[in-house]
DNA sequence: TATCGGTGATTAAACGATTAATCATGCGAT
DNA sequence: ATCGCATGATTAATCGTTTAATCACCGATA
């Protein structure tokens, strides 16, 4: 909507100049006198000159706006996201369009070429699991994980995952049980595989996964984590926090103390991580810095391409793909009770934590610290 | 970014005739023989013609482009609403910009800012709480609560109270903690509201406020729910989700059995209320319905608009302001223990649910119905 | 002195669509 | 036969910015 503010011409004609001068003092780029040029940044300033992004973008082919793709918008991890992308690009001069990719895969690319349709200089892609982004016809940020082929940046899941199992195995846990919802997610991957190689032989681990049981069992059906505590099982290692919060849920249910009874760690600390009780002991991402990247990578794909061509949309490459995890240390981890069943056939038991007879006293605030 | 696809004289250029008539054709405003349209439209269907955004709105004025203001977009609603206001607009043919107010009522104006100056045709803004919108220049659909002046469209968020109140009062409860966040908030204050209307003289109800709580004793502190309970309360009915889970897992960890002997319900069927143990009775607001109410009364005013002045930018107004909330009874919720303590003030105690030996037999399915 | 080069500014075209104004044409009515 | 009118299509201007090309001018060089 074309608002009330002075065009170019505008300024022009109140200095007595050529629209061009103007264009060319504002940007920085022809011949023109620096008094001059000062003269018309000030007048620019005081008449509350914005330019048009339309005739720019007419003229340049450029429009100054980034897509922001998501697998599924109703993600909770998505508010992060969409924050962090929406500060990185609007500081580097750049709106953010957002498109939701509600479920399938047909969607994802209905929304990448709406996207397209729109003129977007470049986007952002959180990829459904499992997806590749085929060439899209304009620079392409693709937020996924360091494993995947293609991808731009990304928190270091796997780190993130190893972070998680050294913390429960100094802690003493020695039967953990993974819980991930879908083992197409290449991100729900390298985090497990993460937990699994900083295990090693240290523990036994298992997995549990979600959506495979639901598909039996229903949807919000129950896990069973009583009987995994029946079976030995002392941590139980969530992909994510929302399923760290189901598991912490259906525990507490059934009786079971956390975390004097079992342990529950989760991803991404999640908005309610912090006040549930006990707090959620978690790995969070960097996204500030993941979108910074992601959006600086965008920018500069965008500023050496020809506006001209509707070039190959391959992914665009960053300095650094792979952002390192916070741990975020709560009450929802702590030792096993002594009382444990204690499997024999683990190697290595004990070499790394001692078993203690009480919880270590938690040294962390209420509110929890980070340690890296 | 301009695409490879054809422009407007290239569709002229191949079937002989002007671009003024393949316009014309495209848009049906001018004179063209319905052969010819057809012809055009044909051709441009085959070719893959797509109209440059950039190119018509220079032209027209408008964008084509809606812009979304959020209070916070951390918010754990911000998915649906998000979504909702997407599938809205982009079926009415427009893009969505997203804005980050991050917090206070300054960025929220710079936020409004950008948009402006990125010549959106409207917007919807979900206010800070207690904010009023200040004339910004284009249409403005407001999504607060009804009893806000200015309001557009929202969910009948005092109805919702009721609904929820209806329920705890059906079920037994007679002494009821309301748990709020901030007592400035337009929404929160129109949920209590209609608590406490519906229950009327038949409960005796307190609320608690958490960000006053949280300023003495510090972010995440307990709420100190089991001592409520030993005063007798036997629901703790929140204002929002996320303060049910905190609830809940606070009372869990307490050992407080829910619903046996104290009964949780929330707001806004958040991501996590049907997967947590019990799953949390809620309140939802329709947010396809407000969505779509806000983005037709947008649409309709940009319409009515000349493009050529900025003129006033007062909020516009929808038919139906005013959406129901649906009831979601899940397990948190169910008559309070007959062993409880039964305040003997009561007015009417009893009159409407008889104190039950033992909960209901739910009759909900486990993934929680639905009822109005 | 004629020329060259550099500087600072202007001209004019272009981006791609929309639309008011214009034009050509055929047909019915006067 | 001519005027008027409706119809169907074209012309040309316009939105606001950018930018390549051009121009005017001045000092220095050959």
């Amino acid at each position: 909507m074309a608002r009330s503010g002075p065009k170019l011409t505008r300024i022009a004609r109140t200095l007595g100049v050529s629209a061009a001068t103007v264009s060319n003092a504002l940007s920085g780029k022809g011949r023109v006198s620096a008094e001059l040029a000062e003269k018309i940044r000030a007048t620019a300033a005081e008449l509350g000159y914005v330019p048009s992004l339309a005739g720019r973008a007419l003229r340049t082919g450029r429009t100054a706006v980034l897509g922001l793709v998501l697998p599924d918008i109703a993600n909770p991890l998505f508010p992060q996201i969409a924050q962090a992308i929406e500060l990185a690009a609007s500081s580097a001069g750049y709106g953010v369009l957002i498109a939701d990719s509600r479920g399938d895969v047909a969607t994802q690319t209905k929304a990448i070429e709406r996207l397209i349709d729109r003129d977007v200089d470049g986007m952002v892609i959180v990829p459904r699991r499992g997806t590749r982004i085929a060439d899209v016809g304009c620079p392409v940020a693709v937020i996924d994980t360091p494993s995947t082929p293609g991808n731009t940046v990304a928190a270091d899941h796997w780190g993130g995952g190893r972070q998680i199992a050294e913390h429960l195995k100094a802690l003493g846990h020695r039967r953990v049980l993974v819980i991930g919802n879908n083992p197409a997610s290449n991100v729900q991957n390298d985090r497990i595989g993460g937990i699994r190689s900083a295990f090693g032989e240290a523990a036994f681990v298992e997995i549990l996964w979600i959506e495979a049981l639901e598909r039996e069992a229903g949807k919000g059906c129950p896990l069973g984590l009583a009987e995994k505590v029946a079976e030995g099982f002392t941590a139980f290692a969530c992909v994510s926090d929302l399923h760290a919060l189901r598991a912490l849920t259906e525990l507490q249910r059934a009786g079971i103390n956390v975390p004097e009874k079992a342990s529950v760690t989760g991803f991404d600390d999640l908005i309610w991580s912090p006040v549930v009780t006990p707090a959620l002991t978690t790995a969070r991402m960097d996204m500030t810095r993941i979108a910074a990247i992601a959006v600086e990578a965008l920018v500069k794909a965008i500023g050496e391409r020809d506006p001209a061509d509707a070039g190959i949309g391959a992914p665009v490459t960053a300095e650094n793909a792979e952002v390192p995890m916070q741990l975020v240390v709560r009450q929802s981890s702590a030792a096993p009770p002594t009382t444990q069943f204690q499997p024999q056939t683990i190697a290595n038991a004990g070499t790394t934590a001692p078993a203690r007879t009480t919880a270590p006293a938690r040294t962390t605030a209420p509110e929890g610290e980070h340690q890296s």
